[in-house]
DNA sequence: TTGTGTTTTACGACCTCC
DNA sequence: GGAGGTCGTAAAACACAA
C-alpha cells in the first residue's frame, strides 16, 4: 500500500501542515475523549458534533481518534489473548480498557446501548434515523 | 545526548450499509 | 453515492535505557 502517501507535507489536507504534520492533544481533549470512549466506542452524530465543539476540535479529528482508539484496543486485546492463550483471559485487568462490545451495565441508557456493539456499525446511521439523545454525564 | 522502541495523529485503500 | 467502518502505514512525539 502506501502508494501515493510517501511525504505529505502540507498539499490538500487542512490539518497536515508543514510545521505540524500531527498535532498532539491536550491531556483535557484526550480525557474528555477517553470518558467518551468509555461511554460509548462508537460515537454518534450528535455527540460529534458536541465534543467537536466542546474540544474545538474538527468532526474528523474525533472520528479519526475513535478509530485509532478502537485499533488501540483491539491491539491490546490481541496482544492478551496471544499472550495468554486465547480464552477469556482478557478480561483480566482490564480496568481501564473495556473488552470489545461494552457491556449493557456500561451505558447509562437503554438508548445508547442499543447503538453501540461494533457490528451494527452503521447501524447507527448517519441519516439520523438512529439519533442518540445525548446524555450528559 | 542519542539510539531505539512505542504511542499518537492522520491518511489512503477498500468494504459495508442504507 | 456518501458516510463511516477496518486495516495498514507514515511520521511526529514521547519514553527510556545505555
Amino acid at each position: 500500500m502506501r502508494t501515493s502517501f510517501s511525504r505529505p507535507v502540507v498539499q490538500t489536507c487542512k490539518t497536515r501542515t508543514k510545521e505540524k504534520y500531527r498535532v498532539v492533544y491536550t491531556d483535557h481533549q484526550r480525557l474528555e475523549l477517553e470518558k467518551e470512549f468509555h461511554y460509548n466506542r462508537y460515537i454518534t452524530i450528535t455527540r460529534k458534533a458536541q465534543l467537536a465543539a466542546n474540544l474545538r476540535l474538527s468532526e474528523r479529528q474525533i472520528k479519526i481518534w475513535f478509530q485509532n482508539r478502537r485499533a488501540k484496543e483491539r491491539k491490546i486485546i490481541k496482544k492478551k489473548t496471544t499472550q495468554f492463550g486465547g480464552l477469556d483471559s482478557v478480561h483480566g485487568d482490564m480496568g481501564s480498557v473495556s473488552p470489545l462490545p461494552i457491556p449493557d451495565s456500561m451505558n447509562h441508557n437503554s438508548l445508547t446501548s442499543s447503538l453501540c456493539p461494533p457490528p451494527a456499525v452503521n447501524g447507527l446511521q448517519h441519516n439520523g434515523s438512529l439519533q442518540q439523545v445525548p446524555v450528559s454525564p
